[in-house]
DNA sequence: TACAAAACCATAAAATACCATAAAATAACT
DNA sequence: AGTTATTTTATGGTATTTTATGGTTTTGTA
């Protein structure tokens, strides 16, 4: 499954449909979907964007812990009740729900943020000052970092 | 299988016909059998939806686990007697039947809501009330719950 | 014949497919 | 390397299809 990377920012056309940026779109096209999974993200105001095999993958780790794990049975009735499946058009065009647009407020233009096996769609001036707060978190905390194996 | 995602709220007409969404419908459709299965949930106050090739999978599982598993074996009596099969008309409508209204407190709107291999059926304004219980649960017991892996 | 259930028909709104073009990126060729 | 040709991508507008919903007719049946 190829990777997410770098960022793009497109623009919204008058019916509200975007590009998705071509790069990512090959990660996503799939034998069964071509299209992409967005939700409203729980912990900032942006759209998380994934694929729907990874989506089916979720849904199928949840299946077998299923009727016995409250936690997990309170994450996927917000998950999969606000995850949109979101076909391309020809072109490789989505149209973003309003509410999707409205949590991420994003308005004319929109930026779509590499995460690796997932990414984000923010508005382009929102990002910028998350990253700022981001890069001044980590310059306090004196991190270190480990890369899992 | 595809995967139920999103919430779509629909209208019951005077004869108590609801279109079950497009989305849903591709889903449920199979060769032999056109419409949806179900049941009123165990734990919520709403229907419980899923596929009949689900529900067969279903009685295949109970199969094997069986004889010897009082729980499990409560748990499926429960369900089979409680499951109602229902066709689609010409246009992907069902009608839902009495009982299974009245469980749900469903009148003259209703909000099915996607939970990946199933599906749920809410009185809207209920749904809501039950999402932000979900979502406090969440914050509250188990604030770096992961998504996937 | 009366009644309920199912099949049939109609339509406005929403979603999606189709067609066209300019800008950008890539490849090909001096 | 620099220039030109070709492809891909982002973007715009229009036509067609699908969907949700309402109503009417037919069929089965009590």
């Amino acid at each position: 499954m190829g990777l997410f990377l770098s960022s793009y920012e497109n623009r919204l056309d008058t019916k509200g449909r975007i590009s998705v940026p071509a790069a990512f779109r090959s990660s996503l096209m799939n034998e069964n979907f071509a299209g992409v999974v967005l939700y409203r993200s729980f912990t900032h105001n942006c759209i998380e964007g994934l694929s729907m095999s990874r989506m089916e993958k979720i849904a199928n780790a949840t299946d077998k812990m299923g009727v016995f794990d409250n936690d997990l049975d309170d994450l996927s009735a917000l998950l999969f009740a606000d995850a949109r499946p979101l076909l391309f058009d020809v072109t490789g065009r989505i149209i973003i729900p309003e509410e999707l647009l409205k949590h991420a407020n994003i308005k004319d233009s929109a930026l779509f943020v590499g995460r690796g096996n997932s990414f984000q769609i923010w508005n382009p001036d929102d990002f910028a000052k998350a990253q700022q707060t981001s890069m001044s978190n980590l310059r306090k905390m004196r991190p270190n970092l480990k890369i899992a194996e």
